[in-house]
DNA sequence: CAGCTTTGATAAAACGGTTTCTCACACAGC
DNA sequence: GCTGTGTGAGAAACCGTTTTATCAAAGCTG
């Protein structure tokens, strides 16, 4: 088979005995023509195998079916579920994803800027790892619309982030629900706000005897934490909340470590459901998701609301979490909706 | 700040005083003129914060400076290292790379493919997360230059893999090298191309007494197989070479839950050099890095070459991996070389 | 049947660049 | 002084579409 020539709109035009105006508009099912035309040259168009060339059209028209991905979390945990959705919500719409990670450096951020201003795209969504720092562009003053997603935004832009308090509060309270007296919570940095934020959940409904430690994002501390705490005087906990899956699973392997059964005698929920942290700890953790494929589809339909030319209220809105609820809780009368168990491959 | 319309090269041209032909020959180096025009030209465009308009561009010359990525493995851990390589090669030739994952399925594998031939990219790079599986989509006949990596391509293709059974055979090597003895290979299912190719190796080096156990790629497998081998008769292996990091993890494990001491008594080492895995277990095990950026890295200078009208000799390019040496080995001779300690995030 | 409106289709002008061709001019050679 | 030659610059064509303006023919109206 030859490599054949592109067909263009002109030999479409000819083939069905039109002019090249008439062959575009029948194709655009725009201005006025009989429909037997139409018809015809949408026929002649599919049996030639025409496919418009994008570039000629974004020329013309003010759109190139083109959108920019700039992210932080090249290529994380957290963008790659962003990533995603975001596909998702846009790949119907013939819309292309400009994939460009800038990994916290402003210049290779603003060489990405500039290649995206030149490639015409419709639009740029901005995507983090931490919802309280801004990414290191300028993406002020663009005359492209933007929307952030997963990371601090400006004042008056529109911004995606996940409801961290709301995800909390189910999560304790189902602990709470299932009876257990002593929940402890252990996370990471007090220097995140997502930190701050389920702490602050934790603490209303724990209410007196609340106990938060800090340490960082790791099994290790994991591990430390349940040292500490099963090192102390008194009472142990009989549920955890941890602030993500890596600190949960370091509990529950300490845990084990020390013959106290989960979830038997303690309750441990996590926070991230990162699958394959979640998935291989023993037994499988239960966790919050933060939905962050639906923030995906979420800003892709902005993104695309904005590039149309619809006005969009600007300000930052949350996206609820969801809890999902394994083995690592004991009693599971929670529906699991165990949504997409990992899959992995070598 | 007034969102400024978009400064064309017709209002470089007017500024500079020159024509609009001059002027494009003076910022694309092109043609004849005076040193002097052609300064003031370039001068004015900077002034001016001019950007030629890349659509433009691509309609007249035949490079629309933007390729396609192809991955089946949305958003996995194999395509993830490939795509940073692959922007990094390309950045700094202002080329662009569109992501699409397909998912193991045509038709959205179809969707994506005229997407790109439409945006008229200058190459496709496909992507995959098995050496010895097609990608669900037909790439061939598409006048546009192909390079498949990390999976199976035609036979006439541009094709990049890793050298698992070199990999392999260095990992073993170590082994012997550190004094073991009894080295067993727990690794994962048969129908695998790499999983024979390690197993190759490995049998090479080990020579009589090779032991293989083949399973799930799971950590539970890994725990599984060190059921077997430390219940059954005779000798326990003193060093275990799997064909994964989560396998691994599950082995050193299982080992420390039987008092069996890592690197003391048992060296472990895995395959795939998956941070989060390998640099989380206790202690850090020592693996095979597959060299996946360097991968991407190859395949944007491939791409980019084949774009230029370049010829490029087609075939099946095998790259080298890099044994990782961290703790679960003990007395690391090699050097460590640890590059790039997980950058974990909340 | 003259005058007006609607209809179907086209020619031509964008879009924002690059590239080919043409041309005026200065300069050297005879 | 006339001709050839290289040089710097610009006019115009082109890339492949969309869109606007135009127009002939047909259909109505009174």
């Amino acid at each position: 088979m030859a490599k054949a020539e592109r067909i263009r709109i002109y030999d479409v035009a000819r083939v069905a005995g039109v002019s090249v105006a008439t062959a575009s508009k029948a194709l655009n099912d725009t201005g006025r023509m009989t429909e037997q035309t139409r018809e015809r040259v949408k026929q002649t168009a599919a049996a030639l195998g025409f496919r418009p060339n994008a570039m000629a059209r974004a020329l013309t028209q003010q759109r190139s079916f083109t959108i920019g991905l700039l992210t932080n979390d090249t290529y994380g945990r957290f963008t790659l579920p962003v990533m995603a959705g975001v596909a998702e919500a846009l790949v119907d719409q013939g819309v292309s994803v400009f994939l460009c990670g800038i990994e916290d450096d402003a210049a290779l951020g603003q060489i990405h800027v500039d290649a995206m201003r030149d490639k015409q795209v419709d639009g740029i969504i901005a995507a983090g790892k931490r919802i309280d720092r801004r990414l290191p562009v300028d993406l002020s003053n663009l005359a492209i619309p933007v929307v952030y997603v997963f990371t601090e935004g400006p004042e008056d832009a529109i911004t995606l982030v996940s409801d961290d308090e709301q995800g909390a509060r189910e999560a304790v309270e189902w602990l709470v629900q299932l009876g257990r007296q002593r929940v402890v919570h252990i996370t990471g940095p007090a220097s995140f706000a997502s930190v701050t934020a389920r702490e602050t959940a934790y603490r209303d409904v724990v209410g007196a005897g609340a106990q938060v430690l800090n340490g960082p994002w790791s099994e290790a501390w994991g591990h430390e934490a349940v040292a500490k705490l099963w090192d102390a005087e008194g009472p142990h906990p009989d549920g955890i909340f941890c602030g993500n899956d890596q600190i949960a699973r370091g509990v529950v392997d300490a845990l084990r470590e020390r013959g106290v059964d989960v979830p038997g005698d303690v309750s441990v929920v996590g926070f991230d459901n990162w699958e394959i942290v979640a998935a291989a700890t023993r037994p499988p953790l239960s966790t919050v998701d933060m939905n962050l494929k639906e923030m995906g589809r979420e800003a892709g339909r902005l993104i695309l609301q904005l590039a149309e030319g619809k006005a969009v209220p600007a300000g930052i809105r949350k996206l609820p979490c969801k809890l999902l609820v394994r083995q690592s809780c004991g009693s599971a009368l929670r529906a699991s909706h165990s949504n997409g168990e990992a899959r992995l491959g070598i």
